[in-house]
DNA sequence: TTACGAATGATAATCGTTCTCATTTGCATT
DNA sequence: AATGCAAATGAGAACGATTATCATTCGTAA
């Protein structure tokens, strides 16, 4: 279940605290979590862990790589682990639910956009706001 | 100067607040403005406007449709005139600069992905961060 | 001009997040 | 196994952006 290795490699000590962390990105069943989120499920499980904690390790593992973070509306940070690969995300206004895709062309159009324009990417966010059509999803219809 | 009309559409009185902050969006040199920005450019032309009411204000304009908001990265709201168009932005991480732009061949691609997803797209935002080349962007390169 | 509800401004309150600091912990070394 | 020390933790204060409260002022229709 443990990963040291991981954390190690990021320079940062195995702690229990760390370690529950990650634990719950890698088994929670929604993949994007906020602190708020990590925290209470930490709590629920009997865990001890201080919001502040929680915090601070979710930003190292966003420094190591670990976890990215998404601004999406709303005002909270956002967390999921770094599978590696990137892609944008279409969130359900009515449950929350998020969805994760890649378009090539949608890609390939904004470096052209971009380059046109005199900029050089360095981030992009692509955020799709919709209904989803989920069993779980409140939205009526 | 004044759009008293637009205002009265939306059943707002036209108050000296609003008159002030709508001609600061139709004058400002930035179109994309934040609360904050808004409250110390009035002070600074000697207006006398409460921050509370710079907030009011910019939530009524953007429900009324005169102002649209975005959420960039760094927290803060931020507010731009209704051309009534849709576009997309790439702000610049330097300078804070923002441009605009309009792809019809993303806004399609983005449809697709989302009605294959089994999605009704409600809204989106494509946020592009990078580095402009304007001469005032103390970006070095 | 009056009157009444809407709007304002000062301030407190809220929310998410970060900081401070005294205490505890991981872990390399004896 | 015991020690030492930097790193990590947790409780709570502090913070920045935003919203709520409430007494006072303003816009406007009669």
């Amino acid at each position: 279940m443990d990963q040291p290795e991981h954390l190690k490699s990021a320079g940062l000590k195995s702690t229990l605290p760390r370690l529950k962390v990650l634990d719950l990105f890698e088994n929670s069943e929604e993949r994007h979590l906020s602190a708020e989120d990590v925290y209470k499920q930490l709590l629920n499980s009997g865990e001890d862990v201080g919001l502040a904690t929680v915090y601070r390790v979710l930003t190292q593992f966003e420094k190591a790589g670990l976890l990215v973070r998404h601004h999406f509306e709303g005002g909270k940070s956002v967390f999921e682990l770094n599978k590696g690969d990137h892609h944008d995300h279409i969130v359900c206004l009515q449950c929350g639910h998020v969805e994760e895709f890649y378009d090539a062309a949608i890609e390939a159009r904004q470096e052209k956009v971009a380059t046109g324009l005199g900029f050089a990417i360095r981030e992009h966010s692509l955020h799709i706001y919709a209904d989803c059509t989920r069993k779980k999803c409140p939205h009526k219809r």
